[in-house]
DNA sequence: TTTTGCAAGACATCTATAGGACTATAGCTA
DNA sequence: TAGCTATAGTCCTATAGATGTCTTGCAAAA
């Protein structure tokens, strides 16, 4: 009966079997599953996952098994555990990520969302440089996206974005409006695609003349340039953009504890 | 006999009670214990940690418990596990912290360790606002040391630190050269204070003409200032330090993944 | 209609047990 | 001496089950 079960459960369509070499741990190959799962969109972000005594029954594995798993993906924020409710795709939410490196000086004292001016969209065939950041082949092609953005009444940060144009084509179909101020959550709901993390490097320039303009300062003015590449659970990357600001105005705080190395 | 030894054991002087209160979880009370005992120097860098075997019996409770307050530590990074081997004491190594933020230009492509001059030890009564950052009733002393570190044939970064007299009173009672090129492991050595993890505010200023003229840059050039708290595993600050350099020789990367939000 | 109480479902903690796998070492063998 | 083997100590994986705590929703009571 209960054998019966077993191969009923883990034959079923909707029960994917489990990843891995078979001399893996259990839990790292449950692991692997729901974070396919969790990467091709089978398991998208809000959806609850299998209780954890329904995977004991589905695997026929121990409960304990089950919990390192999900503990594990808790860890790498992939899910989230509400205690008496259930398990949860989490949403990643990077909504202020670049307002992270600014300090704003509003008078009322609470941070006013910066307005979001969207310039451009084009599509090109990317340079080499480009195409290595992304992680595509060099036939492939990428959308480019403009924005400036607006605070305190003046243009303070200018964006180049580029994202590959299979993934994304829907940006180009939709209007600036139907997009938002907001491109991670755009990313989401318009393309299917979920920023996970990103990586940023961060450096002082000179403003090129068109840069100067643009942010009002004088030529050569030092800037924070701040490269960003932003990858989806997977570790693909998906965007990269380059953002530009004026560097006296840039204030960033880091918390750095050991345990990472 | 199983009770006598338990009583015996959990009464030895060296076994300290499980902290904390008693209807918390008990991994979490452990947890807290190892903790304490670190945090106290009891147990040092390096030390092991008694067996998971050893702490069931000592304790009386099961190996899955002693097994989820070793996770916790490890995690936080106090601790590190070798398998076959034991549990230890883990020594954060934080050498190269500062050197994170900058490009090196060496001509043979590998990175040269930078010279590090003492120019100048004194002890203070600290203005508010360090005391403030370094968590110190107001009559408190500080020692404050200067230091410039060298590389590439010049002088790259101006360093002011201050720590807390009464810990670091050593730092005053042995030459520039026992303390050595490196801070945090002279920390250790010659006060038994352990930097955990710290915390960095970066900003760009313009230099004033002291720094300029010691930077070799013309007055109010861009720089860099990081200031930096560093605290002991207990989360208690054990130094503040503000630093300056060029701001056109600054870069720094860093990942963010949405685990922490 | 509103509030209270209860039960079901789900995660959290803890115990107990049984092997498995890795590391270091002591002692043996060639 | 060099290399192998046995062994003890330690951490790692997995199982099974008992009990506690939290959330939700529904039904009964006010």
């Amino acid at each position: 009966m209960d054998r019966q079960r077993q191969f009923k459960s883990i034959s079923s369509p909707d029960v994917p079997p489990l990843e891995g070499d078979k001399n893996l741990p259990i839990y790292r190959r449950l692991c692997q599953t729901l974070k396919s799962q969790i990467v091709a969109g089978t398991l998208k972000p809000g959806d609850a996952l299998p209780a954890e005594a329904e995977l004991t029954r589905l695997y026929q594995i121990a409960l304990g098994t089950v919990r390192r798993a999900f503990e594990a993906l808790a860890d790498e924020g992939l899910i989230e555990r509400r205690h008496g409710h259930g398990t949860f795709v989490r949403r990643p939410k990077f909504d202020h990520a670049m307002m992270r490196f600014f300090l704003f000086r509003d008078a009322s004292g609470s941070m006013a969302e910066p307005e979001s001016k969207l310039i451009s969209r084009t599509t090109l065939k990317p340079p080499p440089a480009l195409a290595t950041k992304l992680a595509l082949p060099a036939d492939a092609e990428v959308i480019h996206l403009v924005r400036h953005r607006h605070w305190e009444n003046a243009r303070r940060l200018l964006e180049d974005i580029y994202v590959p144009a299979t993934l994304f084509a829907n940006l180009l179909h939709h209007t600036p409006e139907d997009i938002g101020p907001l491109l991670y959550p755009a990313y989401e709901h318009l393309c299917g695609q979920v920023v996970f993390s990103i990586e940023e490097e961060l450096a002082i320039v000179d403003a090129d003349a068109i840069d100067a303009d643009l942010l009002g300062l004088e030529k050569q003015a030092p800037l924070i340039s701040i490269e960003r590449t932003a990858r989806n659970a997977a570790g693909v990357p998906i965007e990269w953009r380059i953002s530009r600001a004026e560097a006296r105005r840039f204030r960033y705080r880091l918390t750095v504890s050991t345990a990472k190395d």
